[in-house]
DNA sequence: GAAATAGTGTCTTTGAGACACTATATG
DNA sequence: CATATAGTGTCTCAAAGACACTATTTC
């Protein structure tokens, strides 16, 4: 807060959102319009602001909330990145958060064209990002299957109200491999996490039943790894 | 890096570095010599130096053999802790890190009396730390528990050279409770991160055989939790 | 030999994998 | 009826828990 004379690093906060689309895991970019990096994609993020963030998760979510009119369902810190090479003016710190969201298409309600955009992420090769986000990217993708393997929050992915076929279905994108049905009903009825609504169809075949987030509860950590 | 005129957060880093001393878990703390919380004991940090500090990681280090004489076996970045109310200088960011050594004694080679000491985690209730000192403290050790849970990450608080008693008691010591010497042995068969040596005599009892880390291995993950 | 610590053998338990089988929907 | 998706029954498999038993050392 005092006033520095000597030189201080740069410190922001990205955030990596991802969600599901077209069976494909996705991450919410933004087109930088400024120097450095200008007209390139870019993680959506920026600096904190100490007179409305009350810490820096509420800045990754105006953050968000600004460049992309999304919020996700799910917010958590990945890790922090710096050093003297990853940005050209210099010196910078950059907080990472990683988040989750139903998929919601993003028109550019924000400004003029594309400003804001879902990739998918086996695309991403193909672009040069700004910065080090490729490499954050990869980081905060680990991550999620990490997770995807021991915990409940590919449920972040889905609406409030959702299948075991459609959670088998977001797990499966983020392993990027195919599980047990199986497995993940015990799981679901492990956790206690959930209850149950009326019925739904789906194309041609059984209805199956529609579970939803019981208010308030944590997600569930089963202390063994699925599929691995 | 460019000189800033509106207020900026402090950016700051705070080590919490746990060693085994007397069956006990015990963190490293200092006895800040500055306002504000003068004389309170506090955890080893400070501010990041753009010509010293290749990265976060390194200025961690830094601070840790600057403030303390010593350098950790194992560091790793735990969780950043925000907000205009934890330092009453104003709003302040703090990268805590969470690091592992094995126990040795901190005479105060730095200054005049007792500045640095390793302090008890149980005994840490009846002092009262700077700032989110103690909140940051409890969420390392929870940090480290579950690691402790499906990792290796215990034998970094061993010296080069150890015994699977000495491992058992460590895990034991961060769990807080007794675990299987059967399973230990058993991870640490199938780890593969160790190679032999000589023997070793303990207390009154049949010698142990003495492992040691193979050089350069990764720690291994398990996809079990252990004891939970 | 008694006590203490090190290490093995092996049965049980827990929870995931595999996969066949039943249930309910559509055309 | 065929086909498709939903859900169950149940056997197998991997790894941890429990715990007795053997091995080696000191006194």
């Amino acid at each position: 807060m005092t006033e520095q004379h000597f030189t201080l690093p740069l410190f922001t906060v990205d955030n990596v959102m991802f969600a599901i689309d077209n069976a494909k895991l996705n991450v919410l970019l933004v087109k930088r319009a400024a120097e450095p990096y200008n007209n390139y994609w870019s993680l959506p993020g920026g600096v904190v602001d100490v007179t409305l963030d009350k810490d820096v998760e509420a800045c990754a979510m105006r953050k968000l909330q600004q460049k992309t009119g999304l919020t996700p369902a799910y917010l958590e810190q990945l890790e922090v990145f710096s050093g003297p090479d990853r940005d050209p003016r210099g010196y910078s710190i950059s907080l990472a958060f990683f988040a989750l969201l139903p998929y919601t298409p993003v028109s550019s309600n924000i400004n003029s064209v594309s400003h804001v955009s879902w990739w998918p992420l086996d695309q991403l090769h193909q672009l040069t990002l700004a910065f080090d986000h490729q490499h954050i990217i990869h980081h905060a993708h680990q991550r999620l299957q990490q997770k995807a393997l021991y915990s409940m929050l590919p449920v972040f992915c889905l609406p409030s109200t959702f299948t075991v076929g459609q959670l088998k279905t977001v797990i499966e994108t983020i392993l990027g491999k195919e599980i047990q049905r199986k497995s993940l009903m015990r799981r679901i009825e492990a956790s206690n996490m959930f209850t149950l609504t009326e019925q739904k169809q789906h194309s041609g075949g059984r209805q199956a039943q529609l579970y939803q987030l019981k208010p308030g509860v944590n997600i569930t950590h089963f202390n063994r790894n699925m599929g691995a």
